[in-house]
DNA sequence: GTCTATATCATGATAGAC
DNA sequence: GTCTATCATGATATAGAC
């Protein structure tokens, strides 16, 4: 990192990404930025002439973080079961770190899916995830797990994973836990997400 | 239903909750339901003074939407096995039918958790999910399924449910599916969820 | 680079004629 | 009930002094 931490524009970028994360493109305000960054708004608009420049520079961080981790562990030569306990791990301490991160993205990419694709989306994705298809549809011919689409098993494992983050405060609610037992519960969630699959692919 | 379907009101009520559902509070204009309503903004007013009273009348319906099927199914009398199919079959039609409406309520929920919980939380909840903890540990103690922790299992039924109509949008980039086919996999869908259960809590 | 002041514009909301 | 016209506010963005 050739950049000062407590330069201005980091200070903004900081400030920046709390704020979108927490209200999204709409619901983020400027002046609640430039406030958050303990400067004013003319300086933030003297470093990003726009709200939309800046949303873009956080959204392209955004967007990289919750797609590139499960794209190298996709890429790794190791075997399924180690890849998607690889991905649970992973991906359950990095939304642990940002749990606004997920609702953020999953909303913006759905309010204008044609930006997204256009300007963030890595065109070598799709084969990638083919890799992840091939090495299921194989040990499925194995006899080594239950036969199943995999398409339908990556969705699923993602689901379980990403679901808890964005739908927190309806889980609370329907189990009467408070944020130290949700935690807990979170802590445990790899656990049984790991095993859960597991059990429902042993043939 | 004593109202005309065609009344001004009801114009208001469907181009509205179009309007909340697709863009949120936030990203809603009036003048845009206006629009959709083919009445001016003037009258918009006369029938809703506020944006605000216009949106919770929108938001109750749809958290009534969203808890009020599964809530009913978790209190019939039938073995655990049919009661969570029965909620992969209902919910996942509710859902196809009205596939912004998780992302609209889980967001505005977040948005602000506490006055959800005063305005529109029926005070019953915990106790039926309670009776779905029994069921469980039930079936787990008379070896009819793995040991499993009922909480686990829930937040993972609904997550395999609910999440493939959040992340829509970039599931169709990661597998390169079109509209149809994207379809044709939720279609498939429900079958893969109460199979992969079935499986995962087979002793 | 940083600040204050201001322009510009969009939006929610109201007033009043019909 | 329905419309047009208008207000008041607040948000993005710019201009210009230091």
């Amino acid at each position: 990192m050739k950049e000062n931490d407590n330069s201005t524009e980091q200070k903004i970028l900081s400030a920046a990404e709390e704020v979108f994360h927490e209200k999204g493109y709409d619901g983020a305000r400027m002046q609640e930025i430039a406030d958050k960054a303990d400067i004013n708004k003319g300086l933030l608009h003297y470093y990003f002439k726009t709200k939309d420049s800046l949303f873009e520079a956080i959204f392209s961080v955004a967007i990289k973080t919750m797609v590139s981790k499960i794209q190298n562990i996709l890429l790794m030569e190791i075997p399924l079961e180690q890849k998607m306990e690889k991905i649970i791990d992973e991906y359950m301490d990095m939304l642990a770190r940002n749990s606004a991160l997920p609702r953020f993205v999953l909303n913006e990419v759905n309010k204008n899916p044609d930006n997204f694709i256009t300007k963030h989306v890595n065109k070598n994705i799709p084969p990638i995830f083919a890799a992840f298809i091939r090495s299921v549809d194989k040990e499925v011919a194995e006899g080594k797990i239950k036969p199943i689409d995999p398409r339908q098993l990556f969705i699923s494992m993602i689901s379980m994973i990403i679901f808890p983050f964005i739908g927190r405060p309806m889980i609370q609610i329907i189990m009467a836990l408070d944020n130290k037992e949700f935690q807990q519960l979170i802590k445990e969630r790899r656990t049984h997400i790991k095993l859960f699959i597991k059990n429902a692919l042993r043939p």
